[in-house]
DNA sequence: GTGATTTGACCGCG
DNA sequence: CGCGGTCAAATCAC
């Protein structure tokens, strides 16, 4: 039973080609004078998209191994490594893909944000660039709080179609798990 | 009066 | 069948 490579490869290609999409948006907002924060939060947009697309090349490498050597126990531990040296990064600005066929599934990049503990029912002063229309709201097992339902709002105006979940924890974490 | 929340229902997926 | 994500009607705030 083969599973779709052909899928994933093309699924991790889509992937790529938004973080190129990503770094291109990047670039030209670090022209104008835009909000710091709307660049970070491209950045980490970036950061994340390349996180999925490594993750996705592993379990690809993972499972090609495994189907080549049945031995050879690797710990698939996906820890993240806080080390981020400045290689030398060599972006080639290649053909444009043209991704416009049909999209399947987009690239998820959620970070987490801690809001800070005052004990203050701060309205989240950290607008990433859009606003956020709420449209639900459920308790999640295992959770002890609920779980937020955002969307954009006008979202013909830049097609955002992002969904945005904020999942709440007891008293510190306010874990806002944005989902493109 | 308009638009954003709220809250329960509904429905798809595992 | 349960969980979780979305919808939609009622309500609230400006």
């Amino acid at each position: 039973m083969d599973s779709g490579n052909d899928e994933d490869l093309k699924q991790l290609l889509r992937v790529l080609a938004q973080g190129q999409e990503q770094t291109s948006q990047l670039e030209a907002h670090l022209d104008q004078p835009s909000t710091a924060q709307v660049c970070k939060s491209l950045a980490q947009q970036i950061e994340s998209t390349f996180q999925t697309a490594i993750s996705m090349m592993a379990e690809g490498l993972q499972h090609q191994q495994q189907q080549q050597l049945a031995h050879t126990d690797s710990p698939p531990s996906a820890g993240d490594s806080p080390c981020s040296d400045s290689s030398d990064r060599v972006f080639k600005d290649h053909e444009r893909m043209e991704m416009y066929k049909k999209r399947k599934s987009m690239p998820r990049w959620s970070k987490q944000v801690r809001v800070c503990s005052g004990g203050g029912a701060i309205k989240e002063p950290l607008v990433d660039g859009y606003t956020w229309r709420k449209y639900g709201q459920k308790d999640i097992l295992g959770s002890k709080h609920q779980r937020s339902y955002y969307r954009c709002t006008h979202q013909n105006t830049k097609g955002c179609l992002a969904t945005k979940q904020v999942q709440r924890s007891d008293e510190d974490l306010s874990i806002f798990d944005i989902t493109y």
